[in-house]
RNA sequence: GCUCCCAUCGUCUAGCGGUCUAGGACGUCGCCCUCUCACGGCGAAAACAGGGGUUCGAGUCCCCUUGGGAGCGCCA
């Protein structure tokens, strides 16, 4: 009992997946489950100058971490090349298209003419009804669409509505270039009927060429795709989404931090609401996405709100998964603070276990491999100089007491430290939190004053003094 | 330049002609909790771009202006 209901996600591979890209495909994610369909991934290989093996790993590895699995094999539109050209030729020979052979000079002189005399720039048609045997022999030539002059072509948009476009403003696209390769224009078409896709779902900067592809669907005598095409997001100031503001691949994402979970959640609150709901889990999500509840106006990529939502979800995982993320992201970040990609076993227990009193306080995978410094710092430990000048008098005679032990701290591990460092905690009154972020301000002086004061408090009042300077004379 | 799209707090948005003295969330600012930070709780400031219509009544419909955005390739 399938469904009939089919998305698809279909990416250049010219770069990595950058956060529209994963937008658009959690949309069409949602919308194929939402709908018990299938979502398949197409990866628009055709351009062969820019088209690179690096690029589709990324844009795999992006949706795997985020949680996004397709239907069937992976589908490369290069390689379907042949049957693209096959449709070119049957509409040759209905009379659906013609050869063109005008030349990139005249085809550059026309745009500018055009533009100089204020008139849309697009080709003249000058090959429409002209007889190919004036061609000069053996020049090369381009396969167009003799698309309609009068009329109106009208794309029903389930979320922009209806959009109508005067067809003398569309020009005569071009379906195969003169080497014989099909174009973007027509390869989507035909990838799209073939694969059966029912529901379009694209950015908005592909709307005109949602009235392109109409036409070919037509001279083509196929079922036009419902369309739904979404807003772009836009950086922090309004304008195009650079890297400067977030356009960064969702491997940079995990890089910073952010929890899949978390990123979904605020992907699909851009553009798309539910009423007041904020927090989505995956099930609400899939149940409530509803192509209807998409805005028309862009929306504007902010951190905060993700580091809010990242923040929250960081509290309700499980503590192994948040360890798991952490060493997921050794590869690249770990290196600056000593560590590598598989966490020896007994500090990766640790660290799960130091997990929930580290977790309510962090926003990000990188606060909580930082709050929990004190396990993995270097020894001897020592505090900082610039640090320790921060401190209040009644702090610094603190200090005096507490210093000679901290820096007589030998090798040690980071089982022990926890277990030291939880027994100060608790014996405190203070959680572990509490007491971790201080402790790793205390030793890199990062932070200003307070918490710093707070850790040699607890160190300094606390009778476990003793037994941690026991710990340090045993090892 | 031409075509198309868009326009509610700083940001994401709710609002589908009257229930809007415009709601929620993030952020910001206060207060509480607290040995700091964070979490949590309470509260505050903060928006219908402007102008014309239509209507008994407009944030909600229409037009114009202004301001954004996208597209205009033998790129995708």
């Amino acid at each position: 009992m399938s469904s009939p209901v089919v998305t698809r996600f279909a990416p250049s591979p010219t770069g990595y997946l950058h956060i529209g890209g994963a937008r658009t495909a959690l949309f069409n994610w949602l919308y194929a489950r939402h709908h018990g369909g299938r979502m398949l991934l197409r990866i628009e290989d055709t351009d062969r100058e820019r088209s690179t093996q690096g690029a589709i790993d990324a844009i795999i590895e992006g949706m795997r971490w985020l949680g996004l699995d397709w239907d069937g094999e992976v589908i490369f539109q290069y390689a379907r090349a042949e049957r693209h050209r096959e449709v070119a030729e049957s509409l040759l020979a209905s009379g659906n298209a013609y050869r063109c052979y005008a030349t990139a000079e005249e085809l550059a002189e026309m745009r500018e003419r055009a533009r100089a005399e204020g008139r849309p720039s697009r080709y003249d048609g000058r090959w429409r009804d002209r007889d190919p045997a004036e061609a000069p022999a053996g020049a090369p030539y381009v396969i167009r669409l003799r698309a309609p002059t009068e009329g109106e072509t009208v794309v029903e948009d389930a979320v922009q509505g209806r959009v109508t476009w005067a067809n003398r403003d569309l020009d005569d696209l071009v379906l195969l270039r003169s080497d014989g390769t099909p174009t973007y224009m027509l390869a989507v078409v035909v990838d799209d009927h073939d694969m059966g896709v029912t529901q379009i779902i694209r950015g908005d900067d592909h709307l005109t060429n949602a009235a392109r592809q109409t036409q070919i669907y037509r001279a083509l005598g196929w079922e036009v795709p419902a369309m739904a095409h979404i807003p772009l997001i836009h950086g922090a100031d309004g304008a195009k989404l650079s890297k400067r503001h977030g356009a960064l691949g969702v491997d940079a994402y995990r890089d910073l931090g952010y929890l899949p979970s978390a990123l979904r959640n605020y992907l699909v609150r851009l553009g798309w609401s539910h009423g007041d709901q904020e927090v989505f889990s995956t099930d609400e999500m899939v149940s409530a996405f509803d192509l209807k509840a998409i805005g028309r106006s862009p929306a504007r990529f902010d951190f905060a709100k993700l580091e809010n939502l990242n923040g929250l979800y960081i509290r309700g995982a499980a503590d192994a998964d948040l360890v798991a993320g952490i060493e997921a992201m050794l590869p690249t970040i770990g290196a600056a603070r000593g560590l590598s990609a598989p966490l020896p076993e007994l500090l990766r227990e640790t660290f799960i276990a130091a997990m929930p009193g580290l977790k309510e306080r962090a926003k990000t995978l990188i606060e909580l491999l930082d709050s929990a410094y004190y396990l993995y710092a270097a020894r001897p430990l020592a505090l900082d100089e610039k640090a320790k000048g921060l401190l209040g008098e009644e702090a610094r005679a603190r200090l005096a007491e507490v210093l000679p032990v901290l820096e007589a701290l030998p090798e040690w591990n980071a089982a022990a430290t926890e277990a030291a460092v939880r027994h100060f905690a608790e014996s405190s009154g203070v959680k572990l939190g509490q007491v971790a972020q201080p402790l790793r301000a205390a030793l890199t002086g990062r932070t200003t004053s307070p918490p710093l004061f707070d850790v040699l408090a607890v160190l300094g009042r606390n009778e476990s003094l003793a037994r941690l300077r026991d710990q340090a004379a045993r090892s």
